[in-house]
DNA sequence: TCCTTAGTGAGAATCATTCTCAGATGAACG
DNA sequence: CGTTCATCTGAGAATGATTCTCACTAAGGA
């Protein structure tokens, strides 16, 4: 691991676990996260880190990932078979997520919550203190291959 | 949301269920889901559910309130302590549900996936099937018990 | 380098949900 | 009313994701 290709490894773990400590296995485990590229559960993950380095343990991979979430840089988007998936969080603006459900990549969405459908929490005596959105469709590739 | 219309429990139990065969169990089952009001989870029904009839097994809760997914009258409304939240799905029309943290209690709120989202999706690439919406906050009863 | 403490690995523990299977029972139909 | 049979049920085992425990390691500031 050699030269600075795109974003070298240490920066992005930083930037992944937000000012925790930096571990090899968290190092890995961030590296692993840039490979896999979209959606991932936690299993996915591990197998995906073991490539890479072996003998990480689950329960790293699963702390990890609440470290990062925590921090803002990985968030549920769903489940697939019984377990959470989890999609890279980009940039530090309010977004949600589109899912490919055919391969699992993943795209920003602008939030579709506006200020009447606050209005009308309101109207209903609420206090909106946070909300979930999330989108599921087919990306161009898995359109096509559907055909 | 109060003033509920006293339905006959084998009117709501027939309407929560679909088609499916109106069994003792799911009888009881439909009378415990009127009784919540609220969210719940398939723990707290099964409970709720003993309280009117013993011997009800969980496993038959759990299979009840797959009907009633898939029949459209119940819909996850989050998770909470690692179980999903239930709640009863008014009406026939698309909508979504606001959920008050502090008591559990829901109201449907309008769909605010619109156009332009859509567009900026297909802008994308994508094709959209499917979209998952929820907000949480506190009920007009729960901001005042905060203060 | 030393020290403090967060992070780690292995596997046990927990806990929600699903599965299995023999038996019960709705509801359609004669 | 009685027969028939697919569907539903109950009990508990099985499954599987996630969390916990605990002794040990190592990151990183002093």
């Amino acid at each position: 691991m050699s030269g600075q290709t795109h974003a070298p490894a240490a920066l992005l773990a930083n930037e992944l676990f937000g000012g925790s400590r930096l571990s090899v296995a968290r190092r890995a485990i961030a590296e692993a996260v840039r490979s896999l590229g979209g959606a991932f559960t936690a299993e996915e993950l591990h197998e995906a880190v073991a490539s890479s380095r072996e003998g990480i343990g689950v329960a790293t991979v699963y702390r990890a990932v609440a470290a990062m979430t925590a921090a803002g840089s990985l968030a549920p988007v769903g489940s697939r078979k019984g377990s959470t998936l989890y999609a890279l969080c980009a940039g530090g603006d309010h977004h949600h997520h589109l899912v490919c459900t055919g391969c699992g990549t993943v795209v920003g969405i602008a939030c579709p919550v506006d200020g009447s459908l606050m209005r009308s929490a309101e109207d209903a005596g609420y206090t909106v203190t946070a909300h979930e959105v999330t989108l599921y469709g087919l990306c161009a590739a898995c359109t096509r291959a559907r055909d």
